[in-house]
RNA sequence: GGGCGCGUAGCUCAGCGGAAGAGCACUCGCUUCACACGCGAGGGGUCACAGGUUCAAUCCCUGUCGCGCCCA
C-alpha cells in the first residue's frame, strides 16, 4: 500500500467495481423478500452541470441510501433529469447564433426540435456523470428523463383528466411575460429587484357630463408612464374626502382622450402620493382586480415584444374620438419600445404641463430570473391548473403527519404557500417541452385529448352534434388521413417544465401503467431537497401524487440548507465566489468533499464551505488508509466468518464495546437525518479511539505476549477496521470500497462493500471494560501531560511509582505493564507505600501515581503545575460547596442529581488534599 | 409590513435545563518501528444585551440590539 491514498486513482476503478456487481440495481434477486427503500433524486436540469447545491443534495441522499443498501434493503434510488424548457431552449439557440446557422424562428418548430435533441443526445446530461463521480449510487438503469415517451404519456394522461375535472382550464389573465425570452413565467421564476427609479405625478383633467373640461385636475403617480395609455379608470379611496365630490366623474386621458370614470375603490391609498391612482387593468395585477370589481375594460398597449402597440389596436381606440392629438399620439408611440416611449410619454405630458412632479423613488420591480429582462404584467390566454383544489388534499396530508418535514419548521412555508396559492399558469410560449394536448377546430371548439386520433375523433362526433357535418361527412374525413389532420389545429404551447416534474414520483416508476415498480416503490420513503423550491416541487409533487395515486409521494421530505461560501455569501456566477465540486474532487477526491458537506449539514444551518475543511477530511481518509497499513503490515487480514463471541483480551474487548456505542450512534443519527452527527462520530470513533488509543494500545500485543493473543488481537484488529469502513461507507465510499477490496482473502465480483451488512454488534457492549481500559486511558494522559509540562525530554524513560495503591489497581499496572510503560515512555512501573522523596505526584482516579524525575525535575515548574490545578480544583469545589449549601436545592432538585454533587465535591476535596501533600513534599526537598 | 432563522473559543460551527464542545487556526515538544495529509501536550469562552420562570438557564419565556433569508 502507498503511503497516502489517491482518490484520483481510486475512483474510476471502484465506480467499475459497482457497475459490475450491479450493486445499485433495485430489485436484485437477493432481496425481493426485502423491505424497500426508495427515494427519487430532484430532477437536475438537463443543461445543468454539477454545482455545490447539487454536491450537497445528492450526498445526503446517497449517504441515506447507502446506510439503508447496507442494512439490507432493497433500495430503489431513482436518477434522471428534467428538460428544463427555457434553459435548454435558450442554449440550442445560443448554439445556432454562434455557428451562424438559421435561428429558431427560421428553422422551423420541427427542425429545431430535432436540433434539440440532437443536442440532449450529444451534450446533455453531464451532470448525470458528474453525479457518478460524486459516487451517486442511483439505479442508473433506471435513468428517466421528463421527456422520454412514457413520461410524456403521463403528462398527457394527467393534462387530459385535470382538464376533464375541470382542474385545468384556459382563461385570459394577466402573466408575467418575459418579453425577452417570449413566454409566461411563473410568480416564482420572478425576482423582485429594487431600483431606483421615478415617480412621475401627472394631471388628469376632469370633465363634466358633457365631456368638457371643468378646469380642475386629478393628479395620479406612476413609475411606468408608458402604461397611461391603457388606463381605464382613475381610483380614489372611497372615504377619502378630498375627493368624494369626483366619485362617478370622469378625466380625459390626456394623449389619448378616452374618457375614463374616477372610481372609489379601497385600493388606492389615501396616505400614498396624492390618494388618486390611475388604473391600467391590463398591465398590473392590482388594476386589474380594480378593474374587474369596477367592470372596467382591459386595453393593453403591448405587443409580444413589449414595444407599444396602438395602430389598429382596437380595445385602444375604442370609443375614442379622433383628434390630432391622438394621431400624434400614435405616430410619435406605436412601435417603440416601452421604455422609449417611457420618455416620450414624461415629455409628451411636461409639454402640456400635465407633469406636475418628478420624484426620485426606489421601488420594486420584477425581473425575469433567466433572461434578466424587466417582466411586463400581460394580458394573454393562458392554460391554468385549479392549485386551490389541488392544494387541500396537499395541506392535509401533511397536517395529518401522512408526511412530514424535516426539520418541522418548513411545513410553515409549506402551509403558508399553499393557503395563499394562485392559479397556476402552466403554458409556456415554448417549443421545447409537452407541448398542450388541445386542439382547435374551425368552428371555435378546443377538444383536449391524449393524443391527436382521439381529439380528431372527439372532434368529428361533436361536430355531428352540433350539426356541423352529417354523419357522412364526418366519416369521411375520419377515413382520410390528411383531412384529418388537417381538420385541427393544435395548440402551440408547451407545459411548465415543472408540471412534468410534479409526476416525477410516479412517473418514472413507469404510471400511467401499473407496474411492479409502482406497487412495490411508491410512495416513497424519502425526499431530500433544498428549501428554495418547496414551491416549484415538493408542493407539486405532492397535489399530483395525492390526485393520482391517492397517496403521498414521500414520507419525510428533508429539506437541507444553501451551500454558501466561507463568509456565508451565496455562490454566484457573478460574486465569482463559486466553488467547482469538480474541482474540490479532482484535488481532493469525491470522498473528502462528501464528508465534509455531511458534516456541514446540520439542520437549519446554512452550509458554509471552506477548501481548509475539506483538506482536513482528505486527511481523515489518509488517516484511516493508513491504519490499514499498518494491519497488512501486521498481518491482520480479513478473516472470512470469524467469531468473536468472546474476546479473552480486555483490549480487544474494550473497542468492541466502543464499535458497538459508534455504530448505535451513526445509526441513529442517520436515521434522524442528523448528518453532521452522524459524520462526527464515525470521524471520533476511527480516529480518536481505534487510530489514537485501540491500534496503540495493541502494538505490545502484537510484538510480544502469546500467541494466542496475537491470534486474537490481529483478528479484533481485522474485524474493527471491517466495522470502521462499512460505518464510514455511505460517507466515503471509494475510500472504504477500496479497503475492502484490499483486504478481502478471495475478491469475488459480487462481493463489494456497497451491498455488506452494517455492523450488528448487538451484546458487545461492556462497561467493565470500558473502565478498565478508561483508566489505562486517564493513566497515560496523565503522564504525558506531566512530562509535556515539566519539559521531560520525549526521549527519556522515566520511573513510575503506584503509591499505596489498592492491590487491583496494583495488580492491573503489572497485567499492563508493558502497553502502559510504551505509551507513556516509562522505564519501570513499580508500586510503592509512599511517594519517593522530590517526585512529581498526581492523581489519576483517586490513586496517587509518583514520577521521581531526578534529573528531570525542574521544581519550580512542577510547583506552578500543582498550583494551577489545585486552584482549578478549589474553584470547582466552591461551586459546589454553594450548590450543596442551598437548601432548596437539596429539596427540590432530583436525588440523583444532588448525589452527583456531592460525590464530585468530595472527589474535588480529596485531589486538593493529595495535591496539597504532594506540593509541601516538593517544598522539603 | 408578515414569516423563518442566526448571534457560543481567532474562524466555521455542534450542543439547547443539571460540570462549556469539535474541526481548523495558534503555542510548545517530537524523524516514537501505519500515518508530518502525522504524534504528544497546551493556551483561548461574563455562551450578543436586559429582564423573567426555575432549586438550577448557553439552553425555556419576554424585550432590546445586530445579521441573514423567504414572502408581500
Amino acid at each position: 500500500m502507498d503511503k497516502t491514498f489517491d482518490p484520483a486513482a481510486v475512483e474510476r476503478r471502484v465506480s467499475d467495481a459497482w457497475e459490475r456487481a450491479g450493486a445499485f440495481r433495485a430489485g436484485r434477486p437477493d432481496r425481493v423478500n426485502a423491505p424497500p427503500f426508495s427515494m427519487v433524486i430532484p430532477p437536475p436540469n438537463v443543461t445543468g452541470s454539477l454545482h455545490m447545491g447539487h454536491a450537497l443534495n445528492n450526498t445526503l441522499q446517497d449517504i441515506l441510501c447507502r446506510f439503508e443498501r447496507m442494512r439490507g434493503k432493497d433500495v430503489l434510488w431513482q436518477p434522471g433529469t428534467d428538460h428544463a424548457g427555457i434553459a435548454t431552449q435558450m442554449v440550442v439557440e445560443r448554439q445556432l447564433m454562434e455557428r451562424q446557422e438559421p435561428n429558431r424562428r427560421d428553422l422551423g418548430r420541427e427542425k429545431f426540435l430535432e436540433r434539440v435533441w440532437a443536442w440532449k443526445v450529444e451534450s446533455g446530461g453531464a451532470i448525470v456523470n458528474q453525479l457518478k463521480r460524486l459516487g451517486a449510487s442511483c439505479d442508473w438503469s433506471r435513468e428517466r428523463f421528463t421527456m422520454d415517451e412514457g413520461l410524456s404519456r403521463a403528462v398527457a394522461k394527467v393534462f387530459v383528466q385535470l382538464y376533464r375535472e375541470g382542474l385545468i382550464y384556459k382563461d385570459k389573465r394577466l402573466v408575467n411575460y418575459d418579453p425577452k425570452l417570449q413566454t409566461a413565467i411563473s410568480d416564482l421564476e420572478v425576482q423582485q429587484v429594487e431600483i431606483k427609479g421615478s415617480l412621475w405625478h401627472f394631471k388628469y383633467p376632469v370633465v363634466d357630463q358633457s365631456g368638457r373640461d371643468t378646469g380642475e385636475f386629478i393628479t395620479v403617480a406612476t413609475t411606468r408612464p408608458e402604461t397611461m395609455l391603457g388606463d381605464t379608470a382613475v381610483a380614489v379611496h372611497p372615504d377619502d374626502e378630498r375627493y368624494r365630490h369626483l366619485h362617478g366623474q370622469h378625466v380625459r386621458l390626456p394623449l389619448v382622450g378616452r374618457l375614463i370614470p374616477i372610481v372609489a375603490d379601497s385600493y388606492s391609498d389615501p396616505e400614498k402620493g396624492t390618494g388618486a391612482v390611475k388604473i391600467t387593468p391590463a398591465h398590473d395585477f392590482n388594476d386589474f382586480e380594480v378593474g374587474r370589481r369596477h367592470d372596467l375594460p382591459l386595453v393593453n398597449v403591448l405587443d409580444a415584444d413589449a414595444k407599444i402597440t396602438l395602430r389598429e389596436n382596437e380595445a385602444f381606440l375604442a370609443g375614442v374620438l379622433q383628434s390630432p392629438e391622438l394621431n400624434e399620439t400614435v405616430t410619435a408611440l406605436d412601435g417603440q419600445d416601452r421604455f422609449v416611449a417611457r420618455k416620450r410619454v414624461v415629455e409628451m405630458m411636461d409639454a402640456r404641463g400635465l407633469l406636475a412632479a418628478t420624484e426620485p423613488h426606489t421601488h420594486v420591480v420584477p425581473h425575469g430570473e433567466r433572461s434578466g429582462a424587466v417582466v411586463e404584467p400581460w394580458l394573454a390566454d393562458q392554460w391554468y391548473v385549479d392549485a386551490k383544489t389541488l392544494a387541500a388534499p396537499a395541506l392535509a396530508a401533511v397536517r395529518e403527519g401522512r408526511a412530514k418535514f424535516i426539520p418541522k419548521n418548513w411545513e410553515k412555508t409549506y402551509f403558508d404557500w399553499l393557503e395563499n396559492i394562485e392559479p397556476w399558469c402552466i403554458s409556456r410560449q415554448l417549443w421545447w417541452g409537452h407541448q398542450i394536448p388541445a386542439w382547435y377546430a374551425p368552428w371555435g371548439a378546443v377538444y383536449v385529448a391524449e393524443t391527436e386520433e382521439e381529439a380528431i375523433a372527439e372532434a368529428l362526433g361533436d361536430a355531428v352534434t352540433r350539426g356541423i357535418y352529417d354523419d357522412k361527412q364526418a366519416g369521411e374525413i375520419a377515413e382520410d388521413p390528411v383531412r384529418a389532420r388537417e381538420l385541427l389545429t393544435r395548440d402551440e404551447d408547451v407545459l411548465d417544465t415543472w408540471f412534468s416534474s410534479a409526476l416525477w414520483p410516479f412517473s418514472t416508476l413507469g404510471w400511467p401503467d401499473e407496474t411492479p415498480e409502482l406497487k412495490r416503490y411508491y410512495p416513497t420513503s424519502a425526499l431530500v431537497t433544498g428549501f428554495d423550491i418547496i414551491f416549484f416541487w415538493v408542493a407539486r409533487m405532492m397535489m399530483m401524487g395525492l390526485h393520482f395515486r391517492h397517496e403521498v409521494p414521500f414520507h419525510d421530505i428533508y429539506i437541507h440548507a444553501l451551500v454558501r461560501d466561507e463568509k456565508g455569501a451565496k455562490m454566484s456566477k457573478s460574486k465569482g465566489n463559486v466553488i467547482d465540486p469538480l474541482h474540490l474532487i479532482d484535488e481532493y477526491g469525491a470522498d473528502a468533499l462528501r464528508f465534509t458537506l455531511a458534516a456541514l449539514a446540520a439542520q437549519g444551518r446554512d452550509v458554509k464551505l471552506s477548501t481548509q475543511r475539506v483538506e482536513g477530511y482528505r486527511n481523515f481518509a489518509t488517516k484511516l488508509w493508513n491504519a490499514f497499513r499498518f494491519a497488512e503490515m501486521n498481518n491482520c487480514v480479513h478473516l472470512d466468518a470469524c467469531e468473536f463471541s468472546r474476546n479473552s483480551v480486555e483490549i480487544n474487548r474494550w473497542i468492541l464495546s466502543q464499535a458497538a456505542s459508534a455504530t448505535t450512534e451513526v445509526s441513529a443519527s442517520i436515521q434522524a437525518y442528523r448528518f453532521n452527527d452522524a459524520a462526527q462520530a464515525v470521524y471520533r470513533f476511527i480516529w480518536n479511539i481505534v487510530c489514537d488509543w485501540y491500534l496503540e494500545l495493541v502494538k505490545p500485543l502484537l510484538a510480544g505476549s502469546s500467541e494466542e493473543e496475537q491470534r486474537e488481537t490481529r483478528e479484533t484488529i481485522a474485524f474493527v477496521l471491517e466495522i470502521c469502513v462499512k460505518l464510514l461507507h455511505p460517507f466515503m465510499p471509494f475510500l472504504t470500497e477500496e479497503l475492502w477490496r484490499q483486504t478481502r482473502a478471495v475478491p469475488a465480483s459480487e462481493d463489494v462493500l456497497a451491498l455488506a451488512r452494517w455492523p450488528d454488534l448487538t451484546g458487545y457492549e461492556s462497561s467493565e471494560d470500558e473502565a478498565q481500559i478508561g483508566w489505562m486511558i486517564d493513566l497515560i494522559s496523565e503522564i504525558r501531560s506531566i512530562r509535556a509540562e515539566l519539559n521531560v525530554p520525549a526521549a527519556a524513560q522515566i520511573l513510575l511509582v503506584f503509591v499505596d495503591a489498592a492491590p487491583e489497581i496494583a495488580a492491573r499496572a503489572l497485567k499492563w505493564n508493558d502497553t502502559i510503560r510504551r505509551l507513556a515512555r516509562l522505564s519501570e512501573i513499580v508500586s510503592a507505600p509512599a511517594a519517593p522523596p522530590g517526585a512529581v505526584q498526581a492523581i489519576v482516579r483517586q490513586t496517587v501515581i509518583a514520577l521521581p524525575l531526578g534529573d528531570f525535575i525542574d521544581v519550580a515548574a512542577e510547583r506552578r503545575r500543582l498550583q494551577k490545578e489545585i486552584a482549578r480544583e478549589e474553584k470547582d469545589g466552591a461551586k459546589l460547596d454553594a450548590k450543596l449549601a442551598n437548601p432548596d436545592f437539596l429539596e427540590r432538585a432530583p436525588e440523583e442529581v444532588v448525589e452527583e454533587n456531592r460525590e464530585r465535591r468530595a472527589e474535588a476535596r480529596a485531589r486538593v488534599a493529595k495535591m496539597q501533600a504532594a506540593l509541601e513534599r516538593l517544598a522539603e526537598t
